[in-house]
DNA sequence: ATAGGAATAAAACGTTCGTTTAATACTTAC
DNA sequence: GTAAGTATTAAACGAACGTTTTATTCCTAT
């Protein structure tokens, strides 16, 4: 727990396992002991966190879809799926998830090499499985406006996860950085804007 | 030109004086001769990029207003003298412009404390200036709203910074990483459409 | 009660880090 | 041409790193 809060303010090579010790107050040798190594410790951290969550996204996910039958899922609910695990991190009581969304938010954009195929197999099932369910709402949209939409969806989700401890500074107070509900609710309304067919379709252009 | 390249990859922490000497084929009592300590060399190649992009954007923003006249700058062009600057560096015939933009999309999400104080001051007055302009068009939102969204879409553009040299293999070779014009003009129309004035009043919900 | 395995503790290992020192080479001005 | 200033080189410094080793304590089952 302690690991990964100095791993999402300082980063991987940022924290040492001396300063994660110390701070949990036991020995130095109970790192190497019970994990192995450093970059073990790295990965179980991520590992135990971003797996329940992509697991409950793609179950909800499918009940949205059994539920909506043939027709698509609605884009707000789609993005309430995809973004709430992540945002819920912040309701925490204590601090720790908000390290966690930091420290996600933060692993995307600064890839350790020993970690990258990890990720890239723990995201991949879930961002194809969702893209498909989001396509539908845009069919005619081409593959690669499609495809450059949601990665910039998807980078202004990561970038907020990263970021979010800075808002209320950014923002001179205005944003909240301990409403993750609001945030969650603007962020929902910003990607489903994003992606409404009626815009897309060119009429208001 | 070598410790850029370096830090963009390999972050602060995880490039070494010795891999940037070696790489560079220069003593490395050298960049403590020429740039003090490790940190300073940082900040002078931060400061050296993001300096001459800051002045250039808001020259243009002066610019476009004083064409406008009465009228407020149109959206589009708004983004477009926001992110040109900036995803224009993918331009650069070799590799350096590449580097340098995923330099500085990293040191936004990992704010190093050394540099924490120089981003604010350096980033501060072209977001206002900017934020300014923008909010021209949407007079009405809430600033709550207006400042989430502003603040996606720059974590949309900051995300795309540091991570556009994975775009090819992300979707799957759909989007290239070696056009950035392309990527260019497929975020000012997203981050056009997050804005867009009609949308925001809510006829369409 | 005690033997055996698991966890913790303390100390040391070799390596690599950023930085400094001291010696050498190069350039420039008169 | 030579002195003075500037840049480069090689070597060494102490500190801090991840990891390993060795010793000690704790727990559990017989």
């Amino acid at each position: 727990m302690t690991a990964e809060k100095l791993f999402a303010v300082h980063g991987y090579d940022g924290t040492t396992l001396r300063q994660i010790t110390q701070l949990a107050k036991v020995n130095l040798a109970a790192v190497n002991y019970h994990h192995g190594d450093k970059e073990t410790l790295y990965l179980e951290i991520i590992r135990r966190r971003i797996q329940p969550i992509n697991k409950f996204r793609l179950i909800r996910l499918a009940e949205a879809e059994a539920e909506a039958g043939d027709r698509p899922v609605p884009l707000n609910r789609l993005f309430h799926i995809m973004a709430e695990p992540l945002f819920g991190l912040f309701a925490d009581a204590d601090m720790q998830g908000r390290h966690t969304a930091r420290l996600l938010g933060r692993s995307l954009v600064e890839p350790l090499p020993f970690l990258e195929k990890f990720l890239t197999e723990e995201f991949q099932p879930v961002m194809a499985r969702f893209g498909q369910a989001l396509r539908r709402h845009v069919p005619m949209l081409p593959p690669e406006d499609f495809l450059w939409r949601l990665s910039f969806v998807a980078g202004a989700m990561f970038h907020t996860l990263a970021s979010l401890h800075r808002m209320k500074f950014l923002t001179r107070g205005i944003c909240r950085d301990n409403d993750h509900a609001a945030a969650l609710s603007h962020f929902v309304q910003f990607a489903t804007d994003v992606f409404l067919p009626d815009l897309l379709s060119g009429e208001l252009r």
